[in-house]
Parts: C-alpha cells; structure tokens; sequence
DNA sequence: CAGCATCCAGCTAGATACTG
DNA sequence: CAGTATCTAGCTGGATGCTG
C-alpha cells in the first residue's frame, strides 16, 4: 500500500473490522442468548484457542460490542455479554447467516446446508 | 488448533469467508451500481494493490460472487460484474452498511460518520 | 490494459508452559 | 477458572519488475 489510510471509506468497512474478525461473529453469536463464561464459549467454540478467545473478546469489549464482568470470587469468575452495539447487531448476523445458508446451497461445500447451529438455551 | 475442521460451523462463517476477505465488501459495494473493469476498480479502491484487486476478484469469481468477462481486443478489456449471488449479498451488505453507520457513530471513529460512498452512476 | 512472478518483511495465530 | 508469556512457523500482503 502506497499510502496507508487512517479511516474507513465506508460503514461497511467499518463493520467488517468490528465483527469480521476470525471469530468474532460466531462469539456474538453465542452470546445471542444469553451470559456466557470462559469456559462455556470455549466448549462451544472448541477450535478456538484460549490467546485467541481472549483477544477477540477482548477487542470485542474494547468495541463496546460485548461486556466483561469480572466476580472477584475464588475460583474467579468472568461473564461475557452482549452489549447494546452488540444487540443490535445481531439482526444483521441473521441475515447474514440466511445469505450464507443459501451459499452453501447454491455453491455446494464440504458441509451442505447445515443450519444455523443456535447456543442450546 | 489442535483440530483442524474441514468445513463451516455455521452459515454465517461462510457467509464471513466470503464477503470477510480484505476488500471484498469494498469491491461488491463498487460493483453494486454496474459493470467495472481492472483499473476503474483501482481507481475506486486506490489502497488496493493490483496483486490483492486480481487475489480478490478471482477468489469472488470463484465463489460465484462475481462473473469476469474477458473481450479478446487489443487493449484488453476485461470487465467485472456481480453475479446473481453477488446481487443477492447486496441487501446484507446495505444493514451492515448502516450498522457501522451507527457504530461510527456511537463509537466514534477517527473519521466519524461518513456517510455510505456510493459509486457515482 | 490487465495482470503475473518474485522476493521478502511483518503480522497472525498455534503450541506449550506457567500463574493469580 | 481465566487467563498470560514465550517461541515460532506460516501466511499475508507490499514492493518491484516484467509480459501478452
């Protein structure tokens, strides 16, 4: 790049840094319906590895899409939740996840049309 | 990863590899009002080297998200243009559009809320 | 015009081990 | 439990030069 740009050019730039990192639309995904812990987003998310989960949800925080509360308990306790940012933008996800479904269809992938896998309630 | 998984967890990560690659929005978004060729792209997208415009615009073609028409002239002239599955990504990349409108927004950005750059008609 | 080939710096992210 | 620290392989992508 010739010349580096401090800013986006559009919202939707602006959007893909926020969400479109590696894993973070599927971490908003499971905090969808509800808190979650460590722990529970790394069993949900098992290829995900834990310098990678706490830096996405990291970033995510530091994005004012999701909160972190911590309990200053023994064991430690650490809650993730969406925050308003993130609440909102969970339609878009839904959409996004329709679009996708159709891909897989039309496009035909290693695993076909498999739906939308939704955090157990 | 101590797993390596072979396919998508769920629509929206194929959704998010799809349109998710470093420009690839930006180059939809480009193609949304007509047909473009190689250097009106550069133009448009100026940060965009012509080694990643040509990586992006044959992983799209080959996603089916854009269709490449080669005219056998002399200059050569190749145009791009959005395929059906490219049209049919337009609506989710407009509420993402304003999802980062509003996320520049309450966030603040370094460039706050610039509206959605549409290619001129 | 619309790329491709090559080289290479810098970042990303995995594996592993350790801690308040 | 919820991370952090370190090391490092491999990928990403920029710069440059060349071509049908």
């Amino acid at each position: 790049m010739n010349q580096k740009l401090n800013g986006y050019h559009c919202p939707v730039e602006a959007a893909l840094v926020v969400i479109g990192g590696k894993w973070k639309a599927l971490i908003i995904w499971q905090l969808k319906s509800g808190t979650l812990r460590f722990t529970e987003l790394m069993d949900r998310l098992p290829m995900v590895t834990p310098r990678m989960m706490t830096k996405q949800l990291r970033e995510l925080e530091e994005d004012a899409v999701i909160t972190r509360t911590v309990y200053p308990e023994v064991p430690p306790r650490v809650e993730y939740a969406l925050a308003p940012l993130g609440k909102s933008v969970v339609p878009v996800l839904d959409s996004l996840c329709v679009w996708g479904a159709e891909y897989l269809t039309s496009h035909g992938c290693p695993i076909q049309k498999k739906t939308c896998k939704k955090p157990e309630p």
